[in-house]
RNA sequence: GGGCAAUUAGCUCAGUUGGUUCAGAGCACCUCGUUUACACCGAGGGGGUCGGGGGUUCGAAUCCCUCAUUGCCCACCA
């Protein structure tokens, strides 16, 4: 009836679906305390890869753990709407089939989008189900939901409203590939090997030249001045002259300014303004004209001249070679630089002056420092992310918030006329309508004169507020739900979105709800290969989740990912890991067989070893089930598991059912059989966050359980107090046990034969294992002695002396040996001992309690020292 | 260029205020074993000058200084 080996596949599903039946996942608000997570939105399309398991499995264990502890657990999952990032796969998409979205009205690129979002959308949440995740499913969201969506356009009225957005002409980041803008948090920076360009600039009216050095040669096209600092003398023949830009032949000034650095290059700047931030800085301190010579491709308008629609990075190498041709061009050097490059499409970002939405930053982010670095209303864990939180939030800039895609939420802002100023921002068109009305104080404005912005927000600027919107907490935040769930109380994610997402959510919630969207954020580390390196498709070393589960069973990669899993640490994945935790599966599963197959007899009394080894576990249950709780309240998961396997393993299935386990088909006692179960039972309650599935199949196996009674909704064992002493005994005698089968072992003595075990106690009591200890070493008696046994093998623990009579000759001079070696040591290990306690700046400085320690070791060391010296005599 | 973190057994990591059983765990490894839950197993075992150097202290993996290596984050030097 109950297979031999545990099949997790059949399992997994069934109880998946039972507990989808049952509802257990699903939250109301009601009298208990809620415990809460929002998922990090994957993206739309995404699919699982191991990074998403290990983030979820973390979640999903949090969340169980909670329901087990009779919170009202609420996990709630969705998926992000990644502007950027779907909207370059749909574009790819329909290149492939000869489309390009220029030719496409946003209407009907729209309807492309969402069609490809229907189609790929959601299977990563599938996904997750067969991991285990107990997500409220019923409150799947969707950061382009109508309800999510309205949140956000109020929440950027509101905004412009109090001041805090604004639109403006300034320096941004320009992907050209994707064809928008991006935040300064979208751009990575790539060390590149570059060159060092040489460029002689002729003096107006002179023979003379001087010369610049840079990076973007093709950026001389829309030079506007060349800069000297003010106290190079070398230069100072020079103030006030003008310069012909080669091949433009365009005639600009020689400009001073100290933020030239007189060691770097020539000591002289080309000035850009169009396309380099400091050039533009300069450039609107001295006045200077603003040349744009690239359009949004990245190729060069008609300001190149010649070059006229070429790519900047053709035109690079190109005009080197004219400006060579012409004589312009000195030197080329090898020069190593950082490039930004966009997030997403990898592409060389361009500096770019152009109309955007910009969110003021200062004032808004001031509650979210104080709330982790000060209140500690939020922890970080590991805490050290306090340090890069704090540096970003202090020197943090404005936020481009506009996007040129069309995929994502489009801006609120309507436009009546041509006019920097001419646009109003509101929530519909009729509302615009009425305050471009108020505005221009012309009633005769229609809806078809006003035209929204064509371009998107920033994907971020709608997951800020995923704490919040998931409950409607924007636009209703009196409802019943918000004020229940928020703030959350666990948000799991990785370091690489501390900026982009969590710092915004905390001075978003502060900003929108008045209050922390979560109260600890949990950092994972990368998943990376065997070798240290990131999982990527190109190179192939990332497994498919799916195929591992199949392997090994949801549980089994649950376990093996969370196994060495430490806070924080990159997690190096190998399959060997998985391997790891099928078999601590199959482990658990047999020890449950065991159990499951005893016959019970109703006259049959308790042994002794049986009482004992059931105080014992219960007592050593207890004093994990401490470490376990100290382990979470650190986050220290891995090590929590840790705890509960060796719980299970050793201490569990090695010795307490090796304990209590009867004779050769003999029946246990009901006393034995009934705390066994429970002993069982509580181990699978507190592995049940870990290894959801096994644990309910065996749970549900044990006995037949209603609904009611299903371990997912079961509760959790609580701390009491426990004696330790019974620990340290059993310590004691597991040490005699080892003792005994050490010699078993080197003497090739069959456990089936019995053997006479004499003690030679130094330290008396202690006897409450005699029983334990007789069963499993297979002792027929055990018996004291005041002297040393002849004829006997003998072994030592602490200062006691244990022996075995043998019926063969003794190997004395091994024995012998044996004895002298371990006699040598703790000579050794004495005299170092002495010597400490002789020692007056010790005896006068430590405390009174390593002094105490030290004279029992001396103590003990003597007497020990003693025995051996009488057996060895008796040799 | 600045900041943060790390460096302990073959691998991945614990080691909380310096002092008991402080040099540990899991995996891997070696030996033996098909005993009646489990070979996806059991029993037993080997393995580290705690990155190098210096210092403080009766006492340092732990505190200080310094050097080295690695990783991450940030920064407008053309």
């Amino acid at each position: 009836m109950i297979p031999n080996k545990y099949n997790p596949e059949n399992v997994e599903d069934k109880w998946y679906s039972y507990w989808m039946e049952h509802g257990y996942f699903h939250s109301t608000p009601n009298e208990k305390e809620a415990y809460t997570i929002v998922i990090p939105p994957p993206n739309v399309t995404g699919v699982l890869h191991m990074g998403h398991m290990l983030n979820n499995t973390i979640q999903d264990v949090l969340i169980r753990r909670a329901r087990l502890k009779g919170y009202n657990a609420c996990w709630v999952p969705g998926t992000d709407h990644a502007s950027i990032a779907t909207e370059a796969k749909v574009v790819a998409k329909l290149k492939s089939e000869g489309i390009r979205k220029e030719d496409l009205t946003r209407d009907a690129f729209l309807k492309h989008a969402w069609e490809w979002t229907d189609k790929h959308g959601g299977i990563i949440l599938e996904q997750l189900k067969k991991l285990g995740a107990s997500c409220d499913w019923e409150r799947t969201s969707f950061t382009m939901d109508d309800n999510l969506s309205e949140a956000v356009t109020k929440v950027f009225v509101d905004l412009y409203k109090k001041g805090l957005i604004y639109r403006g002409y300034r320096m941004v980041n320009w992907d050209p590939e994707a064809k928008t803008t991006l935040s300064d948090e979208e751009v990575e920076f790539v060390e590149k090997q570059g060159n060092l360009y040489y460029i002689n600039y002729q003096i107006e009216g002179s023979s003379e030249s001087i010369t610049v050095a840079t990076t973007r040669p093709e950026t001389l096209l829309g030079d506007t001045a060349v800069c000297i600092n003010p106290n190079d003398e070398r230069f100072s023949h020079l103030k006030g002259k003008k310069v012909i830009v080669p091949i433009a032949n365009r005639v600009i000034p020689i400009i001073e300014d100290d933020y030239v650095d007189v060691e770097f290059g020539t000591g002289c700047l080309k000035i850009t303004p169009a396309h380099d931030q400091n050039d533009k800085a300069i450039g609107e301190k001295h006045g200077l004209e603003v040349l744009d010579i690239l359009n949004d491709d990245g190729s060069l308008n008609a300001l190149g001249l010649h070059y006229d629609g070429k790519d900047r990075f053709v035109v690079r190498k190109e005009i080197a070679k004219e400006l060579e041709e012409i004589g312009a061009l000195v030197k080329i050097e090898q020069h190593m630089h950082k490039v930004g490059v966009s997030e997403r499409t990898k592409a060389v970002i361009e500096p770019k002056i152009s109309v955007q939405w910009f969110l003021k930053m200062e004032d808004i982010v001031k509650p979210a420092l104080d709330a982790v670095l000060k209140d500690e209303e939020i922890k970080l864990y590991p805490k050290h992310y306090n340090n890069t939180y704090r540096h970003w939030l202090e020197n943090i800039r404005d936020w481009n918030i506009s996007r040129q895609l069309w995929w994502g939420h489009q801006i609120p802002a309507f436009y009546y006329g041509d006019g920097m100023e001419d646009y109003v921002v509101a929530t519909t068109a009729e509302e615009a309508l009425v305050l471009a009305q108020e505005k221009t104080k012309n009633t005769s404005l229609t809806i078809e004169d006003i035209k929204q912005d064509p371009d998107a927000l920033d994907t971020w600027f709608s997951s800020w507020l995923w704490p919040i919107s998931l409950f409607d907490g924007i636009k209703n935040p009196d409802n019943e739900e918000f004020k229940y769930y928020y703030p959350t109380n666990d948000l799991v994610t990785g370091p690489d979105i501390i900026f982009f997402w969590v710092a915004r959510m905390i001075f978003a919630g502060y900003e929108f709800a008045e209050a922390k969207p979560f109260g600890n954020v949990y950092f994972t580390g990368l998943v990376r290969d065997k070798q240290r390196r990131k999982m990527s498709k190109s190179l192939g070393n990332s497994p498919d989740p799916i195929e591992l589960m199949k392997k090994y069973g949801a549980d089994g990669v649950r376990t093996g990912l969370l196994l060495s899993a430490a806070a924080g640490n990159d997690l190096l994945f190998d399959e060997e890991l998985c391997a790891q935790g099928r078999n601590f599966s199959s482990k658990i599963w047999n020890a449950f067989r065991l159990i499951d197959g005893w016959e019970v007899s109703e006259t049959m009394e308790q042994p002794t070893s049986s009482k004992i080894a059931i105080e014992w576990y219960t007592a050593k249950f207890q004093k994990a089930l401490v470490e376990i709780e100290k382990s979470f309240e650190q986050y220290r998961i891995s090590e929590a598991l840790m705890t509960i396997y060796k719980l299970i393993y050793d201490d569990f299935s090695s010795w307490f059912l090796e304990m209590i386990k009867p004779g050769y088909q003999q029946p246990i006692d009901r006393v034995s059989l009934k705390a066994a179960i429970k002993c069982l039972e509580d181990n699978l309650k507190i592995l049940h966050p870990f290894m959801p599935f096994i644990t309910e199949e065996i749970w549900q196996h044990i006995e037949n359980r209603t609904p009611q009674e299903a371990l997912i909704i079961a509760s959790h064992p609580e701390v009491s107090t426990f004696d330790e002493k019974i620990i340290a005994d059993f310590e004691f005698a597991s040490e005699v046990i080892s003792g005994i089968r050490k010699i078993r072992k080197e003497k090739n003595i069959s456990f089936k034969e019995s053997i006479q075990l004499y003690v030679f106690a130094n330290e008396k009591g202690g006897d409450t294992f005699t029983s334990v200890i007789q069963k499993l070493g297979n002792a027929s008696e055990i018996m004291s002695v005041e002297k040393a046994v002849e004829g006997a093998l003998s072994f030592r623990i602490k200062s006691n002396e244990y022996f075995i009579p043998i019926a063969g000759a003794i190997d004395v001079s091994a024995e012998k040996a044996k004895l002298e070696e371990e006699l040598n040591y703790t000579q050794g290990f004495l005299k170092s001992v002495q010597k400490k306690l002789n020692n007056e700046r010790f005896v006068n400085n430590a405390p009174e309690q390593v002094i105490a320690n030290e004279r029992k070791k001396e103590a003990d060391a003597l007497a020990k020292i003693e025995t051996l010296q009488t057996s060895l005599q008796a040799l």
